[in-house]
DNA sequence: ATTGCTTCCGTAGTGAGGTACGGGTCTAAG
DNA sequence: CTTAGACCCGTACCTCACTACGGAAGCAAT
């Protein structure tokens, strides 16, 4: 695994970006990481910019982006126009908090049944199941909407 | 729309419901939803029982079950085993907590990234993007397990 | 030189939760 | 009686981010 300063295999390269060969094929067909030219007849290599990108990808993936954004990021990345990353990086914001506090609100509704239920009707028919059964009254006005 | 006192057909089923006639059949699909016999050559008739188990399965879904762990709740619901029941939504619970901790950790990071870059950094390199390029350094140790 | 792990490359499958299609049959309105 | 709109049913397709498969060819160690 011998990387002479900076050269690495796909292998060597997944490995040390924590992602499997697999993946790296993928974003190369995505576009989000190009292909090296091979030597004839050869091995691809890759160099630390590769390594860098993979880095950027996986980072911003934990942050909450999908690879089609993530190429967009990509485009932005010569710092030159950082107001449309900002942008893209505010809308994420708001939907990340959309979505925390949507299961704020199914952490309430969840842990009310269970504690009904725990709280030991006798033999009453069980609260949690009745809950489920109307449709869990309580929670937001948009029942249905699940996705 | 006739309705003749608690029987429909499917499409009657599913709008009452708030979902869709082949959501409906892939309820059925799935095992979570009986298919009534129907009178020979003729249309199947869905009457109140089917429309309550439409909305336990909405519900549940709201909560976060899964639809094989909503099948798994539906044995259960005879109410005489809510102990099993309740262990699920204990667990569908810290599931929830988890999530949100998770996705409070990415809200922080990404607004900590977005304020760096709005306060405004003269000429120098993006510091959103320099982190993204670094992999943001922060936030957890798990960085490369996005999934 | 033979073994055995990589790389290369295209294509296909996974899982979750549906959605869409298409051809045939029923039924209610006009 | 005709026709528009359900219904029935199997099958295919969709998104997202991978993951696996298969066969040829390269390279490193024994
Ligand atoms: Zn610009
Ligand atoms: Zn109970
Ligand atoms: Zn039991
Ligand atoms: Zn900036």
């Amino acid at each position: 695994m011998l990387k002479k300063r900076n050269v690495m295999t796909i292998g060597t390269l997944a490995k040390t970006a924590g992602v499997g060969v697999e993946t790296v094929r993928y974003y190369q067909r995505r576009g989000l990481m190009s292909e090296p030219e091979k030597p004839y007849g050869g091995i691809r290599h890759y160099d630390e910019q590769a390594l860098a990108r993979l880095h950027f990808i996986r980072a911003s993936q934990w942050l909450g982006f999908s690879l089609d954004e993530i190429g967009e990021l990509l485009t932005l990345q010569d710092g030159a126009h950082c107001d449309e990353a900002r942008e893209l990086g505010e809308q994420k914001l708001t939907s990340v908090r959309r979505k925390i506090s949507h299961l704020q609100q199914i952490e309430q509704a969840l842990n009310e049944l269970v504690q009904k239920c725990s709280a030991g009707h006798g033999d009453v028919y069980c609260p949690l199941m009745a809950s489920l059964n109307d449709g869990v009254e309580d929670a937001t006005t948009d029942k249905h909407k699940v996705r």
